[in-house]
DNA sequence: TACAATACCGAAACCGGTTTCGTTTATTTT
DNA sequence: AAAATAAACGAAACCGGTTTCGGTATTGTA
């Protein structure tokens, strides 16, 4: 059947040759063209099956001026990555594509270009028809070269120019306005935050969730009681401490992610807080290791296979009408009791 | 600059036009070409500069006849994935492929298709040169498939025909010697494993090493301390209760994985047992996660980065050189001592 | 100065498809 | 039966590059 290596293919010159037909004749027959009479148009798919006939992707895709395929540049990751968000939303993005005849590519950061870099060389080597973007700043380059290319993408949380391109995101506001009435409901007066960083849009919006609810509960706002972080177990483990030292001190801890989360809870058991007794800790993202916690991480959770298909449904709406007014989808977060909140002590 | 949507791209025609010269030369003199006068080859090299032109990659692979991607398609995940390997993979493979040109195509199998099926069509589409294969199964129709068709692969784990492919593995048998006599040292005598799937390879080989250190040290093998897994918590949950039912019941239990660690540490937990005092336990995965139980999870670890860039060295060597014999890697793992682990009481 | 060798570039085929535009044959229409 | 129309396919251009081959102009050799 084929000889060393590479399986003996089938060209369209091959077919035509075989039917006695010319290779036009049989792409039109192929791709169901009506001026091809029924029988004809038959007859070459007939003989396409037996042959084993495949068109050649690149070939078509030459031709045709698209390539049918969407860019994933991979954010840089911490160094120790605790959430399997980025294998779950490639996974959910690349079976939404698939079905569609498109296909994913993914590229990552190497240390010597910088991250717009590699959406530049992208896009000019025609390498995608459009990108989807992980990981938005509030001002985010990649949006802006994007933007000023007039190049297509979708992108996975808001950005200062949200206006102007299609996004969509989890509702991370409302999510920690229900976190945090949660844990004013259970009796919580002292009620800490650890951030993001600020340059983080989504972590901005989590921070302004739960002023919302301590301004209109408390009427006075404690800064002190908001820590930054960096979004890693590190940063929630500083930040732990420089609340935990406070007299009073908090007595729930609302985190902007569940790595963040994971620090804390570690700092606040090695000064001898007992979750959830003396200390209650909310997360966000909902990692599935969460709950093999002692206590269970309480978390705010949220579809990452829905999101996946969400926004690749935008960005193939987008690419087969770009003409279309900005599009976008806010969605919510659930919050999820799992044992290590509770009333205060 | 540009108008509506795509940037306004430069064509090697239009850079022959303002150069006076044939597109067919401009090529040569941009490869480097030795038949194209050293000042010919500056003047259109900086002029192409000037103009930004970029050649557009469909193009140059149809001519050339290469495709210069690598396929992944990613192995069905558990429901409730845990570990980050996925995703770290495919940072440190798309970043060794990028170095080299190439790019990394990800598809994921839809419900409808079955895995082979979707490896067959990215074969007879040419959409790939050659795969890397995650999660191997001792017999797996994926290496079966592709040895049939003689298409380039590298797997990521052993199979039975290992003989025949390249393959890059951990040395999970002597990863479990070693977990094994660490614990026979620390005076564990009943020392439990829970496995995974008789299908994956790779458990089976850690069954084997936990095996060799119990037979050699205690002469006799007691099966009734080997329990089945699934390589998930749930299956660790179920696994635990079963060896912590007996009577003598294990001092410590291995687990073939992380998340099945956590599952047993989880169901341990509730009947009572405290880790490690009462029954030590390690994992194997080193997720990061694990370094925030309580106590810290002991685990056996390994580099996914240097994995992936050595999977890919090996690909694409293979698909420079396709006569080359087998080529095949053992690397090991080390064991990480977290604290889940101690002396039994 | 005539002739061969060399350097340098143009012309054209090619990769494997798609699509436009004619042309031929079959079918209607009058 | 002649003319008009429709049906079905062939021919060729095209997508944007690469590569082979051949021809001139220039240089080197005798």
């Amino acid at each position: 059947m084929n000889e060393r290596g590479k399986p003996s293919e089938v060209r369209i010159s091959d077919l035509a040759l075989e039917l006695g037909l010319t290779k036009g004749t049989v792409s039109r027959a192929l791709n169901g063209y009506e001026d091809i009479s029924k029988k004809t148009r038959q007859r070459v798919t007939e003989v396409a099956r037996i042959l084993g006939y495949v068109p050649t992707t690149q070939a078509r895709r030459l031709a045709m001026g698209l390539t049918e395929t969407v860019g994933l540049v991979l954010p840089p990751m911490p160094s120790q990555p605790v959430n399997t968000f980025v294998s779950e939303f490639i996974d959910s993005i690349s079976a939404a594509l698939n079905i569609h005849g498109y296909d994913l590519l993914v590229h990552s950061v190497n240390s010597e270009e910088s991250e717009v870099d590699q959406y530049q060389r992208l896009v000019h080597s025609r390498k995608v028809d459009g990108f989807i973007i992980l990981r938005t700043l509030e001002v985010d380059p990649r949006v802006d070269y994007l933007l000023k290319e007039g190049f297509p993408f979708v992108t996975h949380g808001r950005t200062a120019r949200m206006a102007e391109h299609d996004w969509f995101d989890i509702d991370g506001e409302k999510a920690f306005r229900d976190a945090t009435s949660h844990l004013v409901k259970l009796g919580h007066q002292r009620i800490g935050f650890v951030g993001g960083g600020n340059e983080f849009f989504s972590a901005q919006l989590r921070l302004k969730g739960y002023r919302n609810i301590m301004e209109e509960t408390y009427d006075n706002k404690i800064s002190s009681l908001e820590q930054p972080g960096n979004l890693t177990g590190l940063g929630g483990e500083t930040a732990a401490r420089n609340l935990l030292k406070q007299n009073p001190c908090p007595t729930a801890i609302l985190c902007a992610n569940d790595a963040t989360a994971l620090g804390v809870i570690k700092a606040a058991r090695e000064l001898g807080f007992r979750i959830p007794q003396q200390l209650s800790v909310i997360g966000y993202d909902g990692i599935a290791l969460g709950g093999y916690l002692d206590p269970p991480l309480t978390t705010l959770t949220f579809s990452i296979d829905a999101s996946g298909r969400e926004i690749v449904a935008m960005l193939l709406r987008r690419l087969k009408e770009p003409g279309l007014p900005v599009i976008s989808k806010l969605a919510s977060a659930t919050l999820k009791l799992r044992g290590s909140e509770g009333p205060p002590t």
